[in-house]
DNA sequence: TGATAAAGGGTTATATTATAACATATCAAG
DNA sequence: CTTGATATGTTATAATATAACCCTTTATCA
């Protein structure tokens, strides 16, 4: 699967090649993709932005499954923990990951406007946070970027 | 004043240059560095780490001067939008700017066995974060990049 | 100067985000 | 089946953050 970025597209296809994308990481991982994790990365991958874990579990409702706020946060870090949905610091919040799979380092393009989220790969070891860490002899182990901003869309309506 | 980093150093000497910086930056803006805002600058300028509000509160209470949170809340928003402090997103924690007065991007090395928080400067719209941005025809207007890993401290320490 | 506007701070209450702790259910082996 | 491990359900509460209101201080200007 290809970047979509902010490119309108067949969005039906991102859910379905989602799943199953994840049906078989999971698999390969021997982790269990239960019925109710499954549904809350379908809620994820419905949108291209990030959602609260109060918001997915207002649709975890909605969808017939009430629960309470442990079963939401405890199914998005069994997403995050696999690889197939990221935490967005700047936002409180989740995303479906457009990279699952794929060992990778994202950087989170957030519109202000329109809160849609794209995922770039990119190599943290490589570029200026690398260098500065080894100025600094600190060792990193994980990053976080995200990049606020507006997305071409919404420039286009409201330049 | 000189990147201070990991190392050690006179720290006495961080804290009252920190504050003398920051009431030539406020008198240049034209901005009122109160006297609570200035404690609060203090009470963060006294730790190379991350303080959350209620930290900032707590400390703010045992120097005589209780407080809600609103408070607390209000005095580091004056202080992150006069470029005086910092929110790091993954910590819900503020830290003192290390480079105020100059337009900077900052980049943090977080320690995840001391806390200890090292703020680097970088050019976002340079290197690979920019490159990403601009082929998906995004604006960044800010960004949020924060390193977790050890320092050097700590890996001597327990290596 | 005194009136008035603007900014800062005090306080209460409440919203939002997240987790601890424990009970029950389901699953995988042996 | 039994058993240990994993997952889910549920209650309560912790941690983080803000809305709203009121009063005081400071700045502006007639
Ligand atoms: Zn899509
Ligand atoms: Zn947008
Ligand atoms: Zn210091
Ligand atoms: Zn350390």
């Amino acid at each position: 699967m290809d970047e979509t970025g902010f490119a309108t597209h067949d969005h039906s296809g991102c859910i379905e090649a989602g799943l199953a994308r994840a049906g078989r990481i999971c698999a390969a991982a021997g982790a269990r993709l239960t019925p109710l994790r499954r549904q809350v990365l379908e809620i994820l991958l419905a949108e291209h932005r990030a959602l609260g874990a109060y918001e997915v579990l207002e649709h975890l409702r909605q969808n017939g499954h009430p629960a309470q706020p442990p079963v939401a946060y405890r199914a998005l870090d069994f997403l995050v923990r696999h690889g197939l949905a990221h935490r967005i610091e700047r936002l409180n919040a989740f995303v479906a990951c457009s990279h699952s799979g794929r060992d990778h380092a994202p950087v989170f393009l957030i519109c202000r406007a329109c809160g849609a989220v794209a995922e770039a790969g990119w190599q943290p070891g490589a570029g200026q946070i690398g260098a500065a860490a080894r100025a600094h002899g600190f060792r990193v182990e994980a990053v976080v970027a995200e990049a606020l901003g507006t997305c071409p869309n919404c420039r286009a309506a409201a330049p």
